[in-house]
DNA sequence: TACTTTAGTTACCATGTGGTTACTACTCAT
DNA sequence: ATGAGTAGTAACCACATGGTAACTAAAGTA
């Protein structure tokens, strides 16, 4: 088996390397989903009823891989996966306030 | 012939709204390419050689068409098509400036 | 014994996005 | 008559992304 490294190949840009992080249909909600608490897997999905869980798994993985969340698993059974914000997931939390912000002052309000 | 619109049915999340703007592969680019000026057609691909003619028309217009750039038509031979930023397009400055910034600081310097 | 619960995985499919290559229209200069 | 120069189009293809439905493991509970 060999372990999959997601070989984006490396974006000079910073904008755009920025933009990949959360380039994903659901990473922005996620994110915001994740912003004050942590949260289990099935939390998440219930928050955010319209993904379905093999993409929710997917962006989580790829957002651990970026070191936007944490992910802790605790061996019991029924499972039990907590999510939580990385330090550089908490980091982009201004960010995203800024672009809430211009995308309500520049297209919502249209 | 029937008009096409986009219909990136009506995203009510903010964020996501503005990341469909410059979602596509080569925007940030180019909305740096124009960030100061006004350029040709030929300048911009010139400036941006790794993106090929038909994807290069294809964003443009994307981008006309969410009012981020304005495209400029003079009838002469040969043709001559002049591409600049919007207000909305300049609005979107130092939110990309924010980005850049974040990208530097959380991305390239790892 | 069978059912429930959680956090997935597997196999498969549909679509969107980006990409290549060749082609066009029109006028001026050679 | 031919070629150059500009801003595209047209036809076609490959791959990444997102989506569905069915399945799994392990222990506790009825």
């Amino acid at each position: 088996m060999v372990t999959k490294v997601k070989k984006k190949q490396a974006n000079l840009c910073p904008v755009s390397a920025m933009l990949e992080l959360i380039g994903g249909k659901w990473k922005p909600v996620i994110l915001y989903c994740l912003r004050n608490d942590t949260r289990r897997f099935g939390e998440i999905a219930a928050r955010i009823p319209a993904i379905s869980r093999k993409v929710l798994t997917d962006q989580l993985k790829e957002m651990e891989n970026d070191q936007l969340v944490i992910r802790k698993q605790y061996n019991e059974t029924p499972p039990r996966v907590e999510y939580s914000l990385s330090e550089r997931g908490k980091s982009m939390g201004p960010l995203l306030a800024e672009m809430e912000k211009w995308g309500n002052e520049h297209i919502l309000q249209v």
